[in-house]
DNA sequence: ATGGTTGAAAATCAA
């Protein structure tokens, strides 16, 4: 089963692009993020026609998440629980999985928190506490749990291309870091930097010709639980998703590319691939 | 040191 996240920054701008990637990809479950619509205008035929249940959360211009999934998913839920929040940033659903035990998914869409420090940096926070609180309330289900998106977070300076440039940015600076391990030290797996090697990125901003000449940060995760880590078969970054040379012209290029990771039906012999 | 780009929206704000 693959699970799969996407900043898509524009579900109407980036559609035709979106579409081309999910006939190449074929993601079971994907997450999205940065939709930038209200739920009722998110542009859901094109992916039932694809054999798609369409979950959104949405929110007029700014943010906004979705999950979709082949099939139908269970326990939806929206927002991170107990937290009060006035954006649209996290949507969670119980998957099940053709051969073995269900998936429980959650995609978000962290903030980003810029300028730090500040109040955009003190909601980055506040919001990856409470994130964090959820996350061990998973973990005590015992179930495959995967979290996954856009964590806008660099966890180690092999996740950015020049890291001494970038150590006051909300990003990288060390109480993001340090929010981001307590994660991990929960007992998740980040499960990309299980199956590829560092380093490699996920988003290229569109300035500067970041692009072109590289200059990437590595801030999409995919965090797993104990019970799904032993699980994972693999995993990729499609990067050639931020090509605009490549694909459907009909769009632009998000600045962020898809993920995906690969759930078996059980346990594999040695852990990964 | 500044500027460079994109999207939604209607002037800027967020990224």
């Amino acid at each position: 089963m693959i699970i799969s996240s996407f900043n898509v920054n524009s579900i109407k701008a980036r559609l035709p692009r979106i579409l081309e990637w999910f006939d190449d990809r074929q993601p079971d479950v994907t997450v999205l993020q940065e939709i930038k619509c209200v739920t009722d205008a998110f542009p859901a035929a094109p992916f039932e026609d694809r054999g798609y249940h369409v979950e959104v959360f949405g929110q007029k211009t700014y943010n906004g998440v979705a999950l979709l999934s082949k099939t139908p998913p269970e326990d939806v839920l929206r927002g991170v629980p107990g937290f009060d929040d006035d954006n649209a940033r996290y949507i969670e659903a119980l998957i099940p999985h053709d051969q073995g035990a269900p998936v429980r998914v959650g995609g978000l869409y962290l903030p980003n928190g810029n300028p730090a420090p500040g109040p955009k940096y003190d909601y980055k926070l506040a919001w990856m506490a409470a994130f964090e609180d959820h996350a061990r309330d998973l973990l005590a289900q015992e179930e495959a749990v995967c979290l996954l998106g856009d964590y806008n977070v660099i966890p180690d300076p092999s996740g950015v291309y020049a890291p001494d440039r970038w150590t006051e940015d909300a990003l990288f600076r060390l109480e993001t870091r340090k929010a981001f391990r307590r994660l991990l030290n929960l007992g998740y797996v980040d499960a990309l930097a299980q199956v590829k090697d560092a380093p490699f990125y996920t988003f290229w901003d569109y300035q500067r010709g970041a692009w072109d000449k590289d200059h990437g940060l590595r801030i999409d995760h995919c965090l797993l639980s104990p019970q799904a880590a032993d699980r994972l078969t693999g995993g990729d970054v499609d990067r050639q998703v931020r090509d605009p040379a490549l694909g459907n012209q009909d769009a632009k290029p998000s600045d962020h590319v898809p993920v995906w990771i690969s759930i078996g039906p059980k346990e594999t012999e040695g852990g990964e691939t």
